[in-house]
DNA sequence: GATACTTTGTCCAGAGGATAAACAAATTAT
DNA sequence: ATAATTTGTTTATCCTCTGGACAAAGTATC
């Protein structure tokens, strides 16, 4: 049985269409949203009434007149509800609370080094139940509560595997169903940093967009046409794992020479503790991509050669994705951001290099600017996309 | 300004639905569509009766009675029109009439060795001429003409590069349009074998299938959510450019150690040319694809190593792809089928030991069904989605 | 074979929602 | 002060779906 046309469809459609004018272009009037969607200014005005009895959208008082009676002005309530973004990193949590606008209200960060599982779900109830208190008043309250996760994650939201976490097949939205009643949309990291970015960073403007999160391990969240694609089973994106060298290394999941071996947080770690002047005066556990980004700054040329080498590799690998999505726009996020400045130069000569000339002719590559709260903000943005998604109807 | 909601589109949306079942469950009553649909029994009725205006549908008389009034069945009215489908190989031209369930009910192959541009187009207008005369008499004719390009061609139909057959900047569409006043439907051979794959193929019961078409190079053809994705210009799927090896052979597109390089027609031709005992008492002129396979059911070990070689590379090839879309289902096209029986296992040897797990489970494997055909037929279900996709809509 | 029950497909009144046009209110221009 | 313009609401009309009534055409049962 499948979805059949009636008045209350052509209601819905409307309404939604209405509703993403509000939050798109607010602040705006009823004439110029008629005027904006082609809808006839009587159901436009019946519409916006009923959206603004239901809290989201709310008359600012007159705008300026273009010759005639000044128009009223309709804002956004992105105050109308809020949302809990939780970022769970291997050695932190980051938890933000959000609007319906994605604007960060209040944020969290604890510490969870090498935590068990129990402590770690204690510690995420937590900072929820804390956060909710400190949300302020609203119509509809915690909307929903998004989670992304740095593993492989099905439809459902249920955990297949979260190797640096240790974790396999936890139901963490059950778990933590038990004591919040509120919708929880756990995923993949990667897919809710893409999500993130085309809300509320560089993907804005794009609909076919592709998020690289190269962190310890490498994933990307694939966006096409306005839309997370998930693939079979809800874990695509294990990018990680394509074969670049076919008799390279072994990597743990069974493979050989896969990307990820080569151009990660990990790939670097390795290779500069292969270096002449290793652990150059430091600690051993002080190793970590801020220390070695600081130490390229002090001019140290074996790192900085080995920042080239590795961006050398990723360059391989976003080759490889440009040549088989040909996507608008690919976006370089979570940690490895920081050396930013010392990757781009390789990664662009590579890519430049090797990429076909029609793909790349057209392609823009950016670096996140949402910064260290980039994977909060996307878990966020899963919460929001869900709320407005069930109010939502669109037409092909 | 968007698609609004209306009673006409209400109308269309539910005529989208009715005509959809009808294709795909006919014969079948009206009382069934109801149940299928969950339209009510009016509405129907007289979407139908319509329907049976437009000569789309036609009804075929009573059906059995289940201890009531026989009902009336429906039958698609598969010959309202009919389609042209055009695979334009590198020394070959099949072309196919079919009607609008992509049954092929006329069929000329021509050999065009080496010809220039005007003899190939001159040839294409010929064949398109005969097979219009050839056409059965119906309501609406032939309404459409698809046409399979091995090459990039972008989302309007034009062929920005194919290199087999020595073209560049070729708007074919425009060309053909000068004599005929049909609709031209230009698009890659792989996007084309995909789509046909799923509307008449191995993949009709799949959303989401990626079919790769494995001849003097690779290329594949992406299927998610029932859609062909095209990427940002309309020419993804150039995965035969993806590189498997960081410092392989040097490939004409620019780069090093493509797929394509290891795993295609071209790489067994070049293998075998390798071979101690080449050329097998053949001339140098007749080593093609059907008399290696030929060599090979006789026993040739050389050649059957060589066969399992390119399996194992198509295998990694694969792997990546799994990998990274985790599809629910991948099918084998184009004329390296024809050694099915000779790559088969080293291909699934291949991606049992290398994809990951996860995707591994639930993916299948297929070899293309539909023949030497296949890509006309795909060229032909472009045309016959486009007839249908005038006249259709669907919601979200 | 007569009667009761079922099933099919059409018809019709009613409902919901969009639209165009009329209109009132508010503002600028002359 | 009057005319013109712009905004937003109201109203009459139109379109399409729905549920229920109904006729037609079967089957099942006694």
């Amino acid at each position: 049985m499948q979805v059949t046309g009636d008045q209350h469809l052509v209601k819905r459609i409307n309404k939604s269409i209405v509703l993403e004018t509000i939050r798109r272009r607010s602040p705006l009037s009823r004439t110029q949203i008629s005027e904006f969607t082609g809808l006839n200014k009587g159901t436009v005005s019946s519409l916006v009434n009923e959206l603004i009895e239901e809290n989201l959208t709310f008359e600012i008082g007159p705008g300026k007149s273009s010759g005639g009676r000044k128009p009223v002005m309709l804002l956004f309530n992105k105050d109308a509800g809020f949302t809990i973004g939780i970022d769970l990193g291997v050695n932190y949590i980051i938890a933000i609370l959000t609007d319906l606008q994605g604007n960060i209200v209040q944020q969290k960060k604890i510490g969870i080094q090498n935590d068990n599982y129990i402590n770690i779900t204690s510690s995420l109830k937590d900072l929820i139940r804390t956060l909710i208190q400190e949300a302020p008043p609203s119509h509809y309250g915690v909307v929903g509560i998004g989670i992304g996760v740095p593993g492989i994650v099905d439809a459902e939201g249920f955990i297949l595997l979260a190797p640096n976490l240790g974790w396999e097949n936890v139901d963490l939205k059950m778990i933590l169903a038990e004591e919040f009643n509120i919708p929880f949309l756990i995923d993949n990291e990667a897919n809710a940093g893409a999500l993130g970015e085309k809300l509320f960073g560089a993907g804005k403007q794009t609909s076919n967009l592709i998020y690289i999160s190269v962190g310890m391990g490498i994933g990307a969240g694939i966006i096409i046409n306005n839309e997370l694609y998930r693939g079979l089973s809800g874990f695509s994106g294990e990018v990680g794992h394509s074969i670049i060298e076919v008799n390279g290394r072994k990597c743990r999941c069974g493979n050989r020479g896969c990307w990820e071996l080569y151009a990660s947080e990990n790939a670097l770690f390795q290779l500069v503790k292969s270096l002449p002047s290793y652990p150059f005066g430091l600690k051993e556990r002080e190793i970590d991509i801020d220390q070695l980004v600081y130490l390229a700054n002090g001019g140290n040329h074996e790192i900085i050669h080995s920042f080239s080498q590795i961006g050398e590799y990723l360059g391989l690998g976003v080759t490889n994705i440009i040549n088989l999505f040909n996507p608008e726009l690919i976006i370089l996020g979570n940690q490895f951001t920081i050396a930013e400045n010392w990757i781009t130069n390789p990664l662009l000569r590579t890519i430049e290099s090797r990429a076909l000339p029609f793909s790349k002719k057209r392609v823009t590559i950016k670096f996140s600017t949402l910064g260290i709260k980039s994977g909060a903000l996307g878990a966020s943005s899963l919460a929001i996309n869900h709320f407005f998604s069930k109010m939502t109807v669109s037409v092909e």
